[in-house]
DNA sequence: GTACTACTGATTTTT
DNA sequence: TCAGTAGTAC
């Protein structure tokens, strides 16, 4: 009856057992904190008699929701079917297909991808009057995600914006929404932008998730941004029955716009919140987690927490320096091959870690030569690939016709004559017409200032369109897949290409995935496959059953654990990145990354840097991580911590004031221009405080940071 | 309109 | 080092 909590100690019980009201657990890794949401859930259900259905649990990635899902099926049986379990990002999209229509989306809207997303914004740059090649669109692109994440539109924007770039952004991102809605399309941070400001100005709608969820939990909360706790405090307006679980020590992702300081408003968004903290780490042996804490207790940043082991004994922290990374990746090969044959661990348990995707690849070449079976969590992810994306537009096109990017992508694809000249064209006439362009194919196609050729060549496009658009409606998904495959010429011409062999089994893969969708009635099927493919990434599928190593970067692997683990390239401007180091807020985060990396690991730890790296075309020295330095001496095996720790990065001695003073602009490569409001003292250098137009307030080392005076 | 070549420019992390 | 693009030739 209680087995529930027979496996918790007494924090996690109170965590478990306290069920009314907003619920704050804070604690380090290891501790039990995915745990204590598994096993709270199980306890609102089975001995709180709290219907699934009415228990909503978010998590940071799907792959986690699934595994949570798969833990709740073996406690709870198949009434954990009814439990609400993703990612914002996955239930936001299913309140917008259901409720949409209140803001004017059909349930039929296509949600746009990175690759996507830029091209409405290149578009949207020139609508809006300026050069493209004059603004950089990643910049721009941050902006209006950063905009989004903070709940501002284009007109909150616009309020907020100062500086000239700040008002080119402002009309840009008026015109890349307007762009948006023409399309039916909305982009990740609409998900939740629109979804908010649904229920804030749809109270109806609202008040039916809010009774509904009469328990909200939510997991990882040291990294979601204002949008998604402004949704968390909407859908728990009501019964705020709110459980948060985080490590502000883990907080990875303030590039992408997450705040800590979530943590600390829901102190005081709900004061009468209970706290609890857990306090014992049973992942790690000792000297894992006493490593990992010397490394963590540098950041100047931070409250420290207790964290103690509740494991004995263990193997000290291994550092090996290698000579360059493939003999770094032949050493890590070497080390689990022994590991493997002394039967201290099976392949499954090791796992490589790394900052940058790049990495992976002498790891492969290594693990290869040596027959280390492994599998990379990639960064091509399957679903980016040119014709898995053309398959995916033709679909999408079909059911939703206003999908303009969609329609650019495989309106000559393969080649049929519809060039640039003609594309525009068609562009212009539905822009007069005030419709979508496939939605002029579709109906007419008159009027269309062309003539010869590319009148002929468009025509028969919009047959094919007319032809293919209504088995959307009643052929079963892989069924139309085929149709769409054979009717449009594409698996004919792909075959033709030179490496189309390959291409065309990524199809046939593709097409197996869809087979799981192909027994719901046909659009639902479409719908729902189109939208799993939109959010559900790569390393969602990472599967735990086969015998192979794992390499995922460190970020992929927040949640994890594994009995071993290699850390490489720990070297300055890998870890910490050097596109990382230009402010202490920056800098925190890396190590922050580090300090996840290490708590990964249960049994044993192994951390490598390469004397020399390949970077920039060629082979270049290294400096050791400034993170080494905190290692304690005494958990660790193997090169002297002496030798790690010469002098910390490039600087000289005693750097050169500098060259402007407070009131002056300056320029920086990475966040534009702004104002110098602060300069003081800080070591061999100097901390500059620089209000930017466009990246905001950050403190800066100068000469570290590339700053130079401009006006 | 298409296909090829030569050049440029920029190099993190991902729901 | 390489990928993406702009420009040119057919
Ligand atoms: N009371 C307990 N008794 C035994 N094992 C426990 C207990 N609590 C947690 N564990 C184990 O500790 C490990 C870490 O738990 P869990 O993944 O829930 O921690 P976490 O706090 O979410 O970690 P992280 O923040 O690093 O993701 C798991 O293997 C879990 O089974």
């Amino acid at each position: 009856m209680s087995t529930l909590l027979d496996g918790l100690n007494p924090n996690q019980r109170e965590a478990v057992t306290t069920l009314e009201g907003p619920l704050l657990i804070v604690a380090g890794p290891g501790s039990g904190k995915t745990r204590v949401i598994v096993h709270r859930i199980a306890y609102l259900v089975r001995e709180a008699g709290v219907s699934p259905y009415r228990i909503c649990a978010v998590t940071f990635t799907n792959r986690a929701a699934r595994e949570m899902l798969e833990r709740l099926q073996r406690l709870l049986g198949a009434q954990a079917e009814h439990l609400t379990c993703g990612t914002f990002h996955a239930f936001c999209a299913g309140i917008l297909r259901r409720e949409g229509k209140a803001i004017g989306l059909a349930s039929s809207f296509t949600i746009y991808d990175e690759e996507d997303q830029r091209a409405v914004l290149k578009r949207a740059v020139e609508e809006a009057g300026f050069d493209p090649k004059r603004y950089n669109l990643s910049t721009i692109h941050h902006a209006i995600s950063g905009a989004k994440a903070r709940l501002l539109g284009p007109e909150g924007y616009q309020a907020h914006a100062h500086t000239y770039l700040e008002q080119v952004i402002a009309q840009v991102y008026q015109r890349y929404q307007t762009l948006l809605t023409q399309s039916q399309a909305v982009d990740f941070d609409d998900l939740l932008l629109l979804t908010y400001q649904l229920f804030r100005d749809h109270p109806q709608v609202l008040h039916k998730y809010q009774e509904r969820y009469l328990h909200l939990l939510i997991d990882e909360f040291q990294d979601t941004n204002p949008a998604q706790y402004a949704l968390a405090k909407q859908v728990a307006g009501k019964w705020r029955n709110i459980c948060v679980v985080g490590d502000p020590d883990q907080s990875i992702y303030s590039w992408r716009h997450a705040d800590i300081r979530n943590i600390l408003d829901f102190r005081k968004d709900f004061p009468d919140c209970k706290i609890v903290y857990l306090e014992e780490n049973y992942r790690s042996t000792p000297p894992i987690l006493q490593a990992a804490e010397g490394v963590i207790s540098a950041n100047t940043q931070r409250i420290a927490k207790r964290l103690v082991p509740v494991r004995t004994g263990g193997a000290p922290i291994v550092l090996h320096e290698a000579y360059n990374e493939d003999e770094e990746a032949s050493w890590v090969a070497g080390e689990i091959e022994r590991l493997v044959r002394s039967g201290v661990a099976r392949y499954r348990h090791c796992v490589v870690l790394y900052r940058t995707h790049a990495q992976s690849r002498a790891l492969e070449e290594a693990f290869l030569r040596h027959g280390i079976p492994y599998r990379v969590v990639g960064a091509i992810r399957f679903y980016r690939r040119r014709e898995v994306k053309d398959l995916l537009a033709y679909l999408r096109l079909l059911v939703n016709p206003a999908d303009t990017i969609s329609l650019q992508r495989v309106v000559n694809t393969p080649p049929r004559g519809i060039g640039q000249k003609a594309q525009d064209a068609l562009l212009r006439h539905a822009q007069t017409l005030g419709k979508a362009p496939a939605e002029v194919l579709l109906q007419e196609g008159e009027g269309i200032p062309l003539s010869g050729p590319p009148l002929s060549a468009l025509r028969r496009f919009a047959d094919l369109l007319r032809r293919l658009t209504p088995l959307a409606h009643s052929l079963d998904l892989v069924a139309l897949m085929d149709i769409v495959l054979e009717e449009t010429g594409y698996k004919e011409w792909l075959l033709a290409q030179e490496d189309g062999e390959a291409r065309w089994e990524n199809l046939v893969e593709l097409r197996g995935l869809a087979s799981e969708f192909k027994d719901l009635p046909p659009p639902q099927g479409l719908l729902t496959f189109l939208e799993r493919v939109s959010l559900v990434s790569e390393q969602d599928e990472l599967e735990g059953q086969q015998d192979v190593v794992t390499l995922l970067t460190l970020h992929q692997a927040k949640g994890l654990e594994f009995p071993v683990v290699f850390l490489v390239g720990l070297e300055e401007g890998v870890l910490p990145h050097y596109r990382s180091l230009d402010t202490p807020e920056e800098i925190e985060e890396e190590r922050r990354l580090l300090y996840v990396g290490m708590t990964r690991a249960q049994e044993r730890l192994y951390l490598l840097r390469a004397f020399r790296r390949h970077l920039a075309g060629g082979s270049q020295p290294t400096l050791p991580s400034r993170f080494l330095q905190d290692l304690p001496p005494q958990v660790v095996r193997g090169a002297p911590p002496a030798q790690a720790r010469p002098t910390p990065p490039p600087t000289p001695s005693k750097a050169p004031p500098p060259p402007f003073k407070t009131g002056d602009r300056v320029r920086h490569a990475r966040f534009g221009e702004g104002l110098v409001v602060a300069i003081s003292p800080s070591g061999n250098e100097h901390e500059v405080t620089v209000q930017f137009d466009l990246a905001g307030v950050k403190r800066l080392l100068y000469p570290i940071a590339p700053l130079e005076r401009v006006g």
